[in-house]
DNA sequence: GCGCTTCAGTAACAATTGTTAGTTGAGCAG
DNA sequence: CTGCTCAACTAACAATTGTTACTGAAGCGC
């Protein structure tokens, strides 16, 4: 196995830790799955909507974004991902997508192929957990974006999501309360994250800074005050559901 | 096991199948199941954000919504259930809940041990199978929540919804084209779920009944044209995932 | 019947958000 | 350097949505 494919796997397994305590046997099983290595630009979809995959994606280096689109070309981001998670795992299960995947950056992914996930667990039933455990915070996800989306306003909705992904950075070494993270995408595309055209999407963010609340600039976003600005912006982080504790099943 | 039981289970089985295609010994496993029941008046809590239940409730009869509330108080519906549903299927797997569980309705409930189901899932692994696909599912209907919220109009977002309850409910034979289906919630629950202001609520449904799209009254709504109501809301039934073609793992 | 509560519905006004149409500056290919 | 593209940013205005404060009708306990 290449040094690409160990480092790959490496993030996966630090990543499922990070929500589910993996057993022994259940780590082997991960890290002897094959992985087909990709690479997309920017902009590039790497899975469709209606398609129906024989393989998952496991993103190695860059972000990528799942996305739906109205018949009128309108796009809504559904959630955000990064290095070590496995956006398209639920493919496994629902035959035919009902919704993109695309880079936001230049991006690199594995690909694991059903078969191989699905033998995995034949041989391992336990591995069932932690997956099946993934799937159930990724739709953890979806409901606060929900909440948020419906009754939070623009700048509790910005900073809410400014939270989470510092949290979710954080816990994957990808981000500190020092120096913030790397926050690669355009306004444009934030708006199509939060349901704002792009010139609201703008208002908000000149309102954040005039309230002092984030430094945002050269693709690095950086939140002043982390509890002040949950405080403000309603993140209690219980729905990343980031404890390990109950691995057993 | 009394009626009032295997009618719950009936439900149970008939919405499961619905999605994934049950083997005989699945089937029988799901049969088995214990159910402790009991009743709830409209209004009332049956699951609370930050429990960490140790049962799963099957709804046998009424309605139930799924909600979170801001800090100041402010209620989100993330998605309504209905008889054959285990909306809180996830506590399996997360041991503490993020949202709460209210009856919409006069509800019976029938409440299943995490223990019990772990059991059966031990002695019968491929079980976890179709129960992963209906946590699935509720993350589809998430996603298509969430691009309806972003980037649908008002009276969109209203047919949206109209549409996927009559599709849900067809399923399980409580809708009919001709005769629609029974709404049993007032405008300000249906602005909870859609995040508008009850007064936005009213301003829509006239227009939809100006259209003449809908009507809605005793409680009960019919759509007039479900063609006509779903190519104006951007409503495309692939995200409920309602062919269980796929049975195997 | 008589209050009481709840819900649908309305009007007037305020606040938020979207649309259109720009300017500016940085990066980059040639 | 020059022109091109893209992203951030802005102003003016329009459209949507929320807020407040009502009315009227239905159900219900007494």
């Amino acid at each position: 196995m290449s040094q690409a494919h160990a480092d790959a796997l490496d993030q996966l397994v630090r990543k499922v830790n990070v929500v589910t305590r993996l057993t022994e046997s259940e780590e082997r099983a991960l890290r002897a799955l094959p992985l087909i290595a990709k690479t997309f630009a920017a902009g590039q979809d790497f899975v469709r909507e209606h398609d129906q995959p024989d393989h998952c994606a496991l993103i190695v280096r860059g972000w990528a974004s799942r996305y739906k689109t109205t018949s009128v070309g309108r796009r809504q981001i559904l959630s955000l991902h990064f290095p070590g998670e496995i956006p398209d795992l639920q493919s496994l299960l629902l035959s035919t997508m009902d919704h993109s995947l695309a880079a936001l950056t230049e991006l690199a992914v594995a690909f694991i192929p059903h078969a191989a996930v699905r033998a995995a667990i034949q041989a391992e039933p336990h591995l069932a957990v932690p997956l099946w455990r993934l799937t159930l915070i990724d739709a953890a996800l979806y409901r606060e974006w929900l909440m948020v989306m419906g009754r939070l306003n623009a700048v509790q909705h910005m900073g809410h999501l400014f939270c989470e992904l510092q949290m979710r950075l954080e816990a994957v070494g990808l981000a500190s309360r020092e120096t913030g993270f790397d926050f690669p995408i355009t306004q444009t595309e934030l708006g199509d994250a939060v349901g704002m055209s792009p010139v609201h999407v703008n208002r908000t963010i000149q309102d954040m800074r005039r309230l002092d609340l984030i430094t945002w600039n050269q693709g690095r976003l950086l939140i002043h005050n982390f509890e002040d600005l949950a405080d403000r912006s309603d993140f209690d982080p219980t729905y990343l559901h980031q404890s390990p504790s109950i691995g057993a099943f």
